[in-house]
Parts: C-alpha cells; sequence; structure tokens
DNA sequence: CGACGTCTTGAAACATGTCAACGCGAGTGG
DNA sequence: CCACTCGCGTTGACATGTTTCAAGACGTCG
C-alpha cells in the first residue's frame, strides 16, 4: 500500500556522482506499486519521502475545477516528496508497475544536517530540478503541439538513457516505450488527447517516427526531431553532454 | 554595471523567518540598475549570485529562433544567480529601477558549508521556489488567457504585499502597478502582447478592474479575480495566509 | 509640431479544442 | 470459443481561442 509523503516532486538521478543523501534509504522497506496505484495524495500530510527503484511514476495537480496537470514523470534514483508546505500539493501514481522505498522525512533532515557533503548533493539536486522545471515552462509558454511532443519524446529517451546507463548514440533508444495513456501525454504537454494524436501523425507523416503501437514509437529521424525541439535552448541536456 | 553571473532564476522573500544565508552580502557591493539595464546573460559563466534590495528584474531565457519566456519576476529580498549548470541559461534584467547586492558563489557555498542553519534556510527557500515553478507550470498548461492574466496581477499584488509588508486587506494593494510591458508580460504568460491587451479589455468588461494608464489597473473585485484565478488551486498562496 | 514607440482594437488566418463516429484490443460472461 | 462491452486511440467536421496583420490612438520626447 502507498504511504502518503510530502507531495512536492524532486527528481534527478545520482549520474555520476554518489548522491549520498539517498542512504537515508538503506534499510527502508521497498513498496511495489501497480500501473495506476496512488503513491502520494494530494492534501495528505507531507512526512515522507521517496526513492524510486524501478518503473515510471507520474506527478499530478488536479485543480478545483478538474483541469490537471502533469508535473512530470519519475524514474529510477528520482526522488520524490518534498515540499515548502506541510501537505502534498499534487498527487503522484505508477504509470508502469514501480517499486519504491520511502522513508520518514525527519530522517532525511536529520542525514542533511548530520553530513555537509549530504546536504550539498542534495542542494545539487534541487539546482538540477528547477533547471528541468525551467525548460518546461519553456516549452510550455512557446512551443507548439508538435514541437512539445518531440520535446516530450526526447525527455523520455533520455530518461531511459540515464536509467539504462546506455550511450546516446546506442540504436535500442530510438524504440520510445510511453506506457501513458494520451490523456496523461495531453496534460503534461498543455495539450487535449486528440492533439497528441494528431500531433502524432503530423510526426509520422513528417518521416520523424513510425508508430507502431499505440504504446511505442520508433524514432526515425533523430536529428530531425532534435531539430523539432530545439534542444540547443534547454539546460538539461547540457548537463547531460556534459555529465557522460 | 551589471555583473554577469549564473542565470538560474532562484526567488523569495525572507518573510518572517530570518533567511540567515543573507548575511553573505552584509559587505556586498551595492548595484543600481536602470530599467532594462541587464544583470544577467544567458551565456555568462555563473559564479555570481544576487540579492536584490529594490525595485524589480526580470527572468528570461530567449531561443535559437527568438522566442522568448519570461521565467519570473523579482523582488526585494529575492535571491537569483545559482544553477546547476556552470554558465546562466537565462537572462536577468531591470524592469523599474533597481538596486541589488552581488557576492561570488564562492563565498555563499562557503556561508552554507560552515552554518548548517543558513543551508537549512537555503534549502527551504529552493522548495518554495520550486511549489511556485509549479504554479506556474499548473497555470501554462491548464488556464485561459483571461484567468492567466487574473494569476499574473494578483501574482504582483503578492510580492507587493510581501515587500511593502502590508495586510492583505489593505486597500492600497488594489492598485496594481504593472511597469513591464505587455510584450513582457505575454511573454511571462505564454500569450502575444495583443492577446494581454485583449485579456485586460475582457477584465474591465467584465468589471473586475478599471484601466486608468497602461501601467497601472485598480482592482474592483478582488474576490471575483480571485475565483477566476483560481487561488484555490495554487500551492503558494497558502503559504502566504499561513506565513502571515 | 512631428516622429516614434507602445497600447489598443478590428478583421481574418491559424492552431487547438470540442464533439462525434469508428476501429481496435482486452476482458468478461455466455 | 464467441459475442459483448468497455476503454482507449484515431480521425473527421466543426467551434472556439489565440495569433497575425493592419490601422489608429495615445503619450513621450525631440
Amino acid at each position: 500500500m502507498a504511504v502518503a509523503g510530502h507531495p512536492c516532486p524532486m527528481k534527478q538521478t545520482a549520474e555520476d556522482r554518489q548522491d549520498l543523501f539517498l542512504d537515508v534509504f538503506r534499510d527502508a522497506a521497498l513498496l511495489r506499486l501497480e500501473p495506476g496505484e496512488v503513491l502520494i495524495s494530494a492534501g495528505a500530510a507531507a512526512d515522507q519521502v521517496f526513492n524510486i527503484v524501478s518503473g515510471m511514476l507520474m506527478v499530478s495537480r488536479t485543480g478545483g475545477d478538474g483541469r490537471r496537470q502533469v508535473l512530470s514523470f519519475l524514474f529510477r534514483d528520482n526522488f520524490v516528496g518534498l515540499t515548502a508546505t506541510d501537505r502534498y500539493f499534487f498527487s503522484v501514481e505508477a504509470v508502469t508497475p514501480a517499486e519504491v522505498v520511502c522513508c520518514p522525512r525527519r530522517l532525511l533532515d536529520q542525514r542533511l544536517r548530520d553530513d555537509p557533503r549530504a546536504e550539498r548533493a542534495f542542494l545539487d539536486m534541487m539546482f538540477r530540478v528547477i533547471d528541468d522545471m525551467l525548460d518546461q515552462v519553456y516549452s510550455l509558454g512557446q512551443r507548439s503541439a508538435v514541437e512539445r511532443l518531440a520535446v516530450f519524446l526526447l525527455y523520455l529517451r533520455h530518461w531511459r538513457r540515464l536509467t539504462e546507463r546506455l550511450p546516446d548514440q546506442d540504436p535500442q533508444l530510438d524504440a520510445i516505450a510511453t506506457p501513458m495513456s494520451r490523456e496523461d501525454i495531453g496534460d503534461f504537454l498543455g495539450l487535449k488527447k486528440e492533439t497528441v494524436s494528431r500531433a502524432f501523425g503530423e510526426l509520422e507523416r513528417r518521416g520523424l517516427l513510425r508508430r507502431t503501437d499505440p504504446q511505442r514509437v520508433q524514432i526515425v529521424d533523430l536529428q530531425a526531431l532534435r531539430g523539432l525541439a530545439g534542444v540547443h535552448d534547454f539546460a538539461s541536456p547540457r548537463r547531460l553532454v556534459a555529465g557522460s
């Protein structure tokens, strides 16, 4: 069963560094989640933090009128559950079968207080989270439906690359799994599900990708996709290029 | 003259707490900026951090194709200049005449390393920055032009309230100064300047505000404006209500 | 007074949203 | 094993919201 924690999404893999603060999860219980299962409910007391061991999770906020924004998708080694308020403002649920470890927020605080190096690592993670979010703001504010979808596919590719520790050129990476629904994608990109479908169609028509089944696309022209997504304008990929 | 630093925006006032880390600016030089003057240029080395003493600043990112997203507006006691990369990915410029103090990033790092309480305060600020950014993502992804403008006006009102330490009901606060151009507002809200103009017109037509001159609006029906903005769906106002 | 930039407004073009139909595959119960 | 239903994805036709292009109003500055 999912334990409710503090719902501010926070995400970043360990990458090359050792994320020292992660050892607060050393003796933590492993939690298994089925697709659709809720880990964090908006409004619950924010007293737990989580780290993802496997699978994909989704962070979302639903407004009083029912509109929902997917704030991010989370992958292995992503951290989740911190916020400035004492209650979560978002929900987190599993997209694929997933495993997470959890620990009381108090324990993490303690750990950070005791070890300056852990605190520094944590702070660095926060900077990366913020940089990623700025990328998302830029996309939502300035890019068209097709461009946002291109960004999204590269974002999935990117995280799989980190999760599976593959080199950037690995052709495996061009087969992108999209286990979330079209509506989830739409709510992430600020679009309706029909628009997402049409954007997929448009990318296929232009020869940038092929759709095999709805949960899977094959990138055909990575260069063109990157051009469309405007990767040059993003902070996160630069970190990536530099980091690996 | 503006000193170039690292351009990841970070913002939060000291509010009720003492932001202990801010004393790294104690002996710092005061920098005066005229409207339009640039403090940070995207691409410059990110080796300085700043704190705003007075005035309003604007953080923006411009893509390779010229599209620009305004990432945030900054006010007194807002902190600016940290990022995960070693170069800024955004520019910061003055909107009104402004004063900022600056200090080398190294000095801040030192301060945070030496004083766990300062580091804790800094971390808390980061959480609030992230919560604010999540609100922005929700707005850009889910809200209409008129709603976004309502959110924006309340955001200006909110920061003035903090800056001038006024109670929430103070009628002074209903006179909102909008010193930035319509294009700046548009780039912040993901809209074109004409759409911003029309949204102002629409809010006036509905009787929620009056426009006296372009740089000034008078809120007539705060309740209705808050309803339109959907303040219930945001994390930052709750912090505010709780905090003051 | 004239020139310039910004703001506003209008009309038309465009992108995205809405509504509806259909196809498909998974799961269920006959 | 089949028929049915259901949810999801896709596609089409049309509605709406936003952008684009253009013109005029207004204020500022020379």
